[in-house]
DNA sequence: GTGCCTGCTCACGGG
DNA sequence: GAGCAGGCAC
């Protein structure tokens, strides 16, 4: 009996297929990680390949950990010289040894998102760009993309030819990537340009690296990007021994340049591809799977498969629909609370997944109140905190002065009394010298214009001195006390926001105990500060997930790919929620079937059970929301659906909407050619309000009349209302309060 | 230089 | 509803 006797056909064919290019679509559920961990086994004990020549790699580090202990368990002997890592990290790897063939320093500094946005300000600033019709979101967003794309600056302005804002645009990538590099920083997309180009300029490098590693496999290939499959290409092209693992139903992150195309022509890129299909689903029963089938099977752009268990029918899946997001929420927490009192499972068994983070704020509360331990992924990352930055901002101004945005950031916090203009003025200089911030600020006393602050700046340096010193001497958690110590830093959050200090003060004891836990993970080697650093660059929120502690979890459907869980909840199934309402009005259709997928990997995430849920109204950004069931919800069949006590029965379509609704519809029916989300009008209690053209209403100060004309407008409906008594008045919906009589 | 107020904009998803 | 730039008083 051997390892692989465990596998179905499929599976086992997977494994055994070792040389060449292979693509395994593997539906969810479907085992692809333990194929992934068993062909490396495979490959090592059977094939005799050297796990040194091994490269797995996913998207997140929660899922490197995990197959790294997977593939631990099952390769007895040296199962720690294979490299299981994020396209992220692996480039990391790879540019802190060989990234000054490009003209950076090795120990380049990685800028988050936060970071992009500042220099995006100044470089706004310096080019005189109005930042009204060119948002630094768009900038970086149209950058981010170029850069998936592997479009350089010039490239950029090539392309641009004569067209004004593209050209405006190129000039602000051009000075974006200048002043990146005289940071000596990367962004995220950035690792993976770089790698690229280091690779295809240096033949020798990636000639290495190629007979490094000879055997490449890549999970979740579906959402690769651009770049990424250049990256992938690059290092498969010597051997060819590539194998790819994906879902194109599972493809959820276009918006982030991801090419389902890398997928779906695979075999055309790939001569001679071998394709697997893995469709049995060892996760969920086959009520929930049905489900999933018949939503996804609306979709027109995909690969043909059909999942399929012999798990058996199970539980039903339960559908509700409340009229607010907050008896949603209520009915959630409840029922999560009303199974684990009676024994039926744990917190942890339960997920509450939703398409956007706002939605997480009416869980927190109702899991507050209900005392039950939860915990939101996403939203802000952990590392993205302000008083989490402050502290690692000091340690990376201690590591290497050449951090500018390091260094301004907490050049005045705590207040020291260095200001806006000093700060400025001390920037120019540096810029001038070509020196950086902090060597800036050490010679502080020869900028013109500073006098008054020199003083200042000098202490200022003193202690960054001081502490350089401290880092040869102390630990990192050490030298982070004494920081803290030193700046009197709780003190002053304190100061700053009396609510939230205690909460960043316990932020600041998890960002300790993670120091902690990098000190005694590093027993190869001495753990140093730039280790410390790099390694917090590259974490997502996903990754502090924690199987072993009881608690819901809530977050994004975007978050929950790879994910299972006994109980799922799908909340806010509504159009213009889900689908978004920018998918609804999208030109392009295909946008509508990316949101189908979501729905997708949101079903399947569910073993056992499965809840689906809607509201009739939600506060959306502070107005009041009425959207119709999403249409999501009636792509499952019904005779799946169980709905209270009543089981649903085939005809009825699903929910019965209220005359209230039905009003409203049949007012966009002539608003719009094309359903839209329906948003609020008229008075807020939403059971009679509803008029149209030709009725007659009251208004509170202007008496009874007739309405003449109701014309959308951006925000709201302007009504003509022609009263009896107050002559023709236009007024806007939301505000006038109009009363059918 | 700092702190407060106001008004404006933005609101999908993430490494 | 939140975060931020800009204006203003101290």
């Amino acid at each position: 009996m051997s390892i692989y006797d465990t596998l179905n056909a499929e599976q086992r064919e997977a494994v055994f297929h070792t040389e060449g290019p292979l693509l395994i679509l593997a539906g969810a559920g479907s085992g692809k990680t333990r194929v992934l961990t068993h062909r490396i086994a495979y490959l090592i004990e059977e094939k005799g390949v050297n796990p040194w020549h091994i490269l797995a790699i996913t998207f997140t580090n929660k899922a490197a950990g995990e197959m790294r202990e997977r593939v631990d368990k099952i390769v007895g002997f040296g199962a720690e010289s294979i490299w299981v890592s994020t396209f992220h990290s692996t480039c990391v790897r790879i540019l802190r040894r060989y990234i000054d063939h490009l003209g950076y320093d090795n120990n380049f500094t990685i800028y988050d998102t936060d970071d992009q946005k500042i220099v995006m300000k100044d470089v706004c600033k310096y080019l005189q760009i109005d930042t009204k019709l060119y948002k630094e979101r768009t900038l970086l967003s149209i950058i981010s993309s170029a850069k998936d794309e592997m479009v350089t600056p010039e490239e950029f302005a090539l392309r641009a030819e004569s067209d004004f804002r593209e050209k405006k645009i190129a000039e602000v990538y051009r000075e974006y990537e200048k002043r990146l590099r005289a940071n000596n920083a990367l962004d995220f997309d950035d690792l993976l340009l770089k790698t690229v180009q280091l690779f295809e300029t240096q033949p020798d490098i990636l000639d290495y690296y190629q007979e490094r590693f000879r055997y490449i496999m890549v999970d979740e290939y579906q959402d690769t990007n651009t770049v990424q499959f250049r990256f992938v290409s690059l290092l498969a092209a010597k051997y060819r021994n590539l194998c790819v693992v994906g879902d194109d139903d599972q493809s959820i992150y276009k918006f982030r340049g991801a090419n389902i195309k890398n997928i779906l022509n695979f075999e055309q890129e790939f001569e001679h591809a071998k394709v697997i299909k893995l469709e049995q689903n060892y996760r969920s029963t086959s009520n929930i799977l049905d489900a999933a089938n018949a939503v996804i099977s609306n979709n027109t752009a995909r690969k043909d498969k059909k999942l399929w268990t012999d798990n058996g029918e199970g539980e039903k899946i339960r559908f509700r629909d409340f009229d607010t997001a907050y008896d949603e929420a209520e009915f959630i927490v409840g029922d999560i609370k009303e199974k684990v009192n009676a024994g039926s499972c744990t917190y942890s068994d339960n997920a509450v997944l939703y398409r956007t983070n706002a939605q997480s704020r009416m869980f927190e509360e109702k899991f507050v109140t209900a005392n039950i331990p939860y915990k939101v992924v996403g939203g802000v990352n952990f590392y993205a905190r302000k008083e989490i930055k402050d502290l690692l901002a000091y340690l990376k101004t201690i590591d290497n002065g050449k951090d500018d945005l390091a260094s301004r950031r907490i050049i005045n916090v705590p207040k020291r009394g260095i200001g806006a203009t000093s700060i400025s003025r001390i920037q120019e200089n540096a810029s001038e010298r070509e020196i950086s911030f902090y060597d800036a600020l050490r010679s502080v006393d020869l900028i013109p214009g500073v006098s008054r602050g020199v003083t200042k700046v000098e202490s200022f340096v003193a202690l960054i001195e001081h502490f350089k010193q401290r880092a040869e001497e102390v630990s990192i958690s050490q030298l982070m006390d004494e920081i803290i110590e030193a700046i009197d830093y709780y003190e002053y959050l304190r100061e700053e926001g009396d609510v939230e200090a205690e909460a960043r003060i316990e932020n600041i004891d998890e960002l300790k105990n993670k120091i902690v836990a990098y000190e005694e993970s590093c027993e190869d080697g001495m753990p140093t500060l730039g280790g410390f650093l790099e390694e917090v660059a590259l974490v997502a929120d996903i990754d502090s997930l924690d199987e072993n502690s009881d608690y819901v979890v809530l977050m994004t459907l975007h978050s929950a790919k790879g994910l299972e869980y006994p109980s799922v909840y799908l909340a806010g199934l509504e159009d213009g929620l889900f689908p978004s309402y920018m998918t609804i009005t999208a030109d392009d259709p295909m946008e509508i079937e990316e949101e189908r997928r979501l729905c997708y990997v949101g079903i399947t995430r569910a073993k056992k059970e499965l809840t689906l849920t809607c509201a009739k109204r939600r506060m959306v950004r502070g107005e009041t929301q009425y959207n119709k069931m999403s249409r999501f919800l009636k792509e499952v069949p019904v005779y799946l659906l169980s709905s209270g006590n009543v089981v649903m029965k085939e005809e009825t379509d699903i929910p019965k909407q209220n005359a209230y609704m039905q009003a409203v519809q049949s007012f966009h029916a002539k608003a719009f050619e094309t359903p839209k989300p329906i948003r609020q009008f008229g008075n807020a209690g939403g059971s009679s309000s509803s008029y149209d053209v030709g009725d007659r209403v009251r208004h509170v100060k202007f008496g009874e009349g007739l309405v003449t004309a109701i014309v959308a407008g951006g925000r709201d409906y302007e009504v003509t209302v022609q009263f009896d008594n107050a002559g023709v008045k236009k007024m806007f919906a939301a505000f006038a309060k109009l009363q059918k009589i």
